[in-house]
Formats: C-alpha cells, structure tokens, sequence
DNA sequence: CTGAAAGCGCTTACAG
DNA sequence: CTGAAAGCGCTTACAG
C-alpha cells in the first residue's frame, strides 16, 4: 500500500551501489566522473523501470535552486497581461523553469505578499509589473541579488532591469494622427496611479496637444474593481462635454469601457466622436467600425523581458556587476476606421 | 557579505534555546505545547527582527505538503480560462495555497509532461481542464490518492471528481432558440476533439435538430494552433453553403474567429445570417450587432472547482472513501441583437 | 514546559 | 572509477 515514490536511496540499494554514484549518473554527470558506461546503462534503465522522478524540494534544499520563476501582473484575466504570461510561460518551459503567478489587481499590499511568498518558495528570479509602492521592496530583493525583471510599469532610474515601452511616443503618435484627420477636441481618459504628471502616456498627450496648440482635456481615472464603474464614468464625461469630437483610451480595458460607454449614448464612431484606444485585441479588430489602436509588441515584450531574465538566471556573477537597464520598445499606431 | 536568510536554527542559537521550541512557538503549538507565553513572545519578536521566512523546501521535504495547487488549463490567453483561473488564484491565496499553471494548447504530451512536472513539483492538488489522452495518466495519480479536479471536459465515469457545464442542453437551447426565430438551415461550426458522435455539444444540436424536425450542418474542425486558420475555414464555410440562414459556433475563439469571417465576408447579421456563440465576452456583448450567446457560468464553475478540491485537501482519508461525482452546472442563454 | 535527535531526499567535497 | 558522510532547514516522536 505504501505508495512512496522511489528515492535515489531505493535505486541505490536495489542496484546495490552508492546513492553518490547514482545521483552523478541522473545528473548527468557520468562522463565528468568516468563512471563506466555499463554501470550509467544499468541505473538508468531501473529509474525508468521504477518511474524514478527526483524529490525538487529535496534538491532545491540542497542547492538553493528551484527553477520556478515568479511571475506577477496586474491582472492574468486582462488580456495584455494574458498573452504576454502564455508567451512567457512557454519559452520558459522550454529552459527548464516553471512559473508560479499571481495577480496583484494593482494592491501594493497583495504585491507586497506575494513579493514574500516568492522569497519563501525560494523562487530563482520574477517577473514583475508592479505597482507604485512596492519600490522598496522589489530594490530589496534585488540587493540581496535575486534576479528580478520588471515590465509595463517602471520606477525612478533604480537598478533594476526593466522592459518597457514608449508609452510617452506611443501616445504622441496617437493625438497626432488625430489631429492630422481634422479633430479638434481629442479628449484623453487615462488609468492615473500615480499623479497625472507623471504618467508617461498623459506626459505624451500633453506634449502633442501643446506641439499643435490644441486645447488639452484630460480625464485621469483611479483604478478601480469593477468595470462598470468605468463605463459610467466615461459615459459621464461623454455626455457633460458635447463638444469632444475624439477621445483617447490610455489602456484596453478603458477602452473597452469606452465602447459600451458610447453605444450606450447610442453616439457613432467616427462621426460623433473619433476613438482610438491603447492596446489591441479581438474586439478592437472586429468591432464595427474597427477601432484605432497604439499596439504594443507584446511577443517582443515577453521576449525580451524572459531573455533579460535568463541571461541574468544564467550568469549569476556577471549580474552583480551589469548595470541595471531599461529596454525601451516602441508601440506602433494601426489605424482603423474609428478615427 | 552573507545575506543568507536567517534559519530556525539561528533564531534558536540566538535566543539560547531549542529549535524545537521555536518551531512550536513559530507554528502556533504553543498553547498546546504549554510553552510560556513571555518565550512565545521573546520568539515572535526575534523572528519578526530577523525577518525569519520558513524555508518552504525543507518543510516541503519533511511534510510531503508544499501548498502549491498545479493549474492546467488549455491556454491561459484564452479569456474563459483566463477567468477561471483569476477566480481560482484569488480563492486559493485565501486558503494559503498557491497557484502553478500551465497550458496545455490541447497537446496530450505537453499536459502529460505537465502532470509530471506537477508529481515532481509535489503539488498538493491538481486542477485540470484535461485534454483526450490523459485519462490513463489522471487515473493514476487519482489512484496514488492525489486530490485532483477536473473541469470543462470530462472522461467516462472515471472516479474523477469534474465540474462540468450541461452542454448538451445550452446547445440544445440555442438550437431551439433559433428555430423559434424562425431559422431554417442552422449549422454548427464545433470544435472536434474527440469523434464529432462524442461531443456533447455537437450532440445536443443534433438532438434539437431531430426534435424539430430540421436538416443538420455541421462542421467539425479540429483544434489549430493558430487563429487566421479557423477564420479562412469559416469563410469557406460561409461561401460554399449560400442556404445557412444561422450559424452556431461552439466556443468562445471559434466565435470570434467566425465574426470576423462573416465580416470579411460583408454579411449582415442577422439578416444574412443570425449568428450565436457559445461562451460570454467582452466582443460579444459590445459587438453591433450584440452576439446571443450561451453563457458559462464562469464565477459558477470556479468556486465548485475550488470548493470540491479544498474539501479533498482538508480531508485526506475521507476523500478515499468518497465516490468521485460530477457536478454539473446550467448555462444561460442570453438572446442579443444577432439572433 | 523544554530539548536532543532522527530523518525527509538530495548533492557534493573528500577520500581512496 | 566508486563510496561514506555531511549537511541543506525543517518537523515531530520521544524523553524528561
């Protein structure tokens, strides 16, 4: 009945030689060792036959190591953020690592928690979009010299590597192109966590809107737990500012929002108002009309933050010395028939 | 310069007593173990000061537990399971467990290996959205006692416990529906992963085709890798069989990947074709037209997924005894503007 | 009330 | 080429 699966120790009595030589031999380590090529044939073939699978917890006692990576993001369920973990998760498989998640839904304190359960389990690196306010403890965890990569949402200039995207650009190109098809009163409504001046995708508006003199309205928005409460919001700024000719959506699900918001109003897109939200998806594509959309490079985003993270994971003495830095990738504007 | 994490043992040394005191004090046995409560305290401080974090490896080791859940779903970039798996994560984290995922892109190999990953790992739970080929493999661990859930698809009657929806009977009700509106050549475009006999979903549209006396369509297509692939199925579909009056897909991506077939296609819906979907999204409701669909009780099904595990978990010998059951939970069907 | 000690399964320096 | 032994950090039966 005893259904305890097979230890090194099982495999060593049964083949009657030392646990020491059957663990260099599952490690691959025969050759280095000169272990004869009979003996290596004999273990392996008994681990097969008893489905031998090493205790990780065991090992990663021993070693410190785990191969799990801690991923963490706002939210798995939004799509930005799902995609981006699938891709992840894939290429990181195929480098031996696990990943263990969770979502923050933008609480430093949840953050902060799970900052901490990734230290317990003894995590070999994450993968963080944080949230204001974990700052402290994230630059922490990266003095202690855990591999840590941060995405979507960056700090200061702390030593911490960071993938970003233009956002500032990103947004530029957006109220631009707005312009340039003969709107006047392009409205922004932007997700604010920290102050409006520092937010890079507000930043970037403004700075378009002074370059051509345009008048500036900008809706920041707190984040918030349900969705409903955007739609109002948004169908409220809609309908106390008759003249916004164009609005801007500083992220998807604001923008998605914003659609309900403005088939609610029953208002038609271009004609009453010109849309053109951050992010792509599904939706965005098919809707009719389709929606303009500042994309970002979410395959070149995960790439680059898990090629960051490995070289980093591989390397563990060069990554003291590396200067943190921050990979800057640019969105790009595709145009629909919303704007 | 060493920045290892303080273990129990240099707590011990530090307070000059037993680790074994302090693992009682640091494990809540204290009442139990009658241990002063000015120690208790004198424990509690130091450890807060220390910082001290039980090393999850070594208690894993010794316990067999690791309060790690393995999550496998079919892809987590896919909004019904990237739902669910938020739902899980959040109830999860409330019991002290946390969450390791992984996708299985319906590959049977990928999610066999994951299985194995997940053994290795020493989850203490399993919850799986399984694809056709891990019955034997599912089976086995259920046999060794290891507390698994499955959801969305099921095997025969195997003594695993599954949440499942009524298929049959949503499929059933969106056939109905369309009838009563008055559709005459109703086609299904369904996933097939399985013999197209087996599927309940494909079953019920044919048992409401038959009660009704109607002529069946269906097209099976089988599970791709990438998207563009069932949109240029759908238009063929679509353009080789000018009668379809609607047209019924049978899950979330096939929808989507549907609506912008009969876009390409400049059909009207629901004059050119009335069309349904099953599973509920964003794109859906905010389409214009409004996509009716057949809604998965998405909440419905994360908490019975959970609940049933957490019981198993809670109680290991009674979860021996008892039967494996499946649940299974209603759709809704939710009548929009293209049907 | 408190402690010494064994042992979970592994890896690895050391010895031969 | 191979093995005996220490030790990673914890929990827990046992002893007092």
């Amino acid at each position: 009945m005893q259904k305890r699966k097979p230890s090194i120790n099982d495999l060593a009595k049964k083949l009657k030689i030392s646990k020491t030589t059957v663990s260099f031999i599952l490690n691959g380590k025969a050759k280095e060792k000169r272990i004869s090529d009979e003996l290596v044939g004999k273990v392996q073939k008994e681990a097969l036959k008893l489905g031998y699978q090493p205790n990780q917890f065991a090992r990663g006692l021993r070693t410190g190591r785990t191969s799990i990576i801690g991923l963490m993001v706002e939210d798995i369920s939004n799509p930005f953020f799902a995609s981006i973990a699938k891709i992840i998760e894939d290429k990181v498989y195929l480098n031996g690592y696990k990943i263990i998640y969770c979502s923050t839904e933008n609480d430093t304190n949840r953050g902060r928690e799970f900052l901490n359960m990734f230290t317990t389990l003894g995590v070999d690196g994450c993968i963080i979009a944080p949230t204001m306010g974990m700052e402290t403890d994230i630059a922490a965890m990266v003095a202690k010299g855990k591999p840590i990569v941060l995405f979507d949402r960056k700090f200061g200039n702390k030593g911490t590597d960071t993938v970003m995207v233009d956002n500032k650009q990103g947004m530029y190109k957006a109220v631009e192109h707005l312009i340039e098809r003969g709107f006047k009163n392009i409205a922004l409504v932007a997700l604010a966590f920290d102050k409006p001046e520092k937010e890079d995708r507000i930043i970037g508006y403004r700075k378009a809107i002074t370059d051509y003199k345009m008048v500036s309205y900008v809706y920041p928005l707190p984040f918030k737990a349900n969705y409903q409460g955007y739609v109002e919001d948004i169908q409220k700024i809609l309908s106390e500012n008759k003249k916004l000719d164009a609005i801007i959506f500083s992220t998807n699900y604001l923008g998605v929002a914003g659609l309900e918001a403005v088939n609610k109003l029953n208002l038609k897109i271009p004609k009453d108002i010109a849309v053109v939200s951050f992010d792509d998806n599904d939706l965005f594509r098919i809707n009719k009309p389709a929606i303009s959309v500042v994309a970002q490079p979410i395959e070149e985003i995960a790439k680059t933050v898990i090629d960051t993270l490995l070289a980093k994971l591989q390397n563990s003495t060069a990554r003291k010395k590396a200067a943190a830095k921050t990979i800057t990738l640019s969105t790009s504007l595709i145009v629909r028939e919303s704007s």
